[in-house]
DNA sequence: CCATTACTTAACCATTCTGTTAATTAATGA
DNA sequence: TCATTAATTAACAGAATGGTTAAGTAATGG
């Protein structure tokens, strides 16, 4: 994967169970044993997802004792959700000008 | 990668070069050729991101004659927006409730 | 028809990803 | 101090990704 910033996002999110694992820390931080338990692969492969959702920015870990815990930090989630922002009167509504436009290049084609 | 619906659109926007590919796209369909140009990778390598784009559902295709023409699609970008909504509480102003409640699940720390 | 243009498919290669099990490190607590 | 618990790191395997070049397919136009 590419090591861009919104690459790294994307990619962080392109994955079920980094999602169901930033789902479960929406209800608060757990340890990884925790976040283990609902899954039935190993914790060196939970471990590693989380490294992916360290790297990208989506989780926070701090240690208190034996216990690892991860918080969830949704700040890259507005970066990815401001990337898209410049898509948006694509699917919205307000398609007047540019759907004009895209018809126009290509008059024999409806939208479907 | 995972085949579920969000892992396809999330995994298809993590190539800065397929995010590009959409980017121009935003300025009117256009052939596979036009959209290799700007890049400095082979005709092949275009044609496979394509691909991975259209799985995702994010360009529909279209041949007029010899020309494949893509056009873009966002409704898929809506759907991940959706998907990441769920978060919007977690980096709003509006924090309260569950600000409150995550401070207490570990009250020795701080949000960043 | 036949050369050219537009694009895809095939075959290959290197790298990255996701999982495994086994070994290691670190902190607790009896 | 030493067994236990919590988690990471290491070593490995298989599949997926992203690129290449070469070959194949399809439409155009002279």
């Amino acid at each position: 994967m590419a090591d861009d910033r919104l690459s790294v996002i994307f990619g962080a999110l392109a994955d079920p169970t980094r999602r169901a694992i930033l789902g479960r820390l929406a209800d608060g931080e757990a340890t990884v044993t925790e976040l283990t338990a609902p899954f039935s692969i190993s914790m060196p492969a939970i471990s590693r997802h989380l490294k992916v959702l360290e790297r990208a920015g989506l989780i926070a870990r701090s240690r208190s004792g034996q216990r690892l815990s991860s918080t969830l930090r949704a700040a890259p989630l507005q970066e990815a959700t401001e990337w898209m922002e410049r898509y948006r009167r694509f699917w919205d509504a307000s398609f007047d000008r540019l759907d004009a436009h895209l018809r126009q290049a290509e008059p024999g084609r409806e939208a479907d």
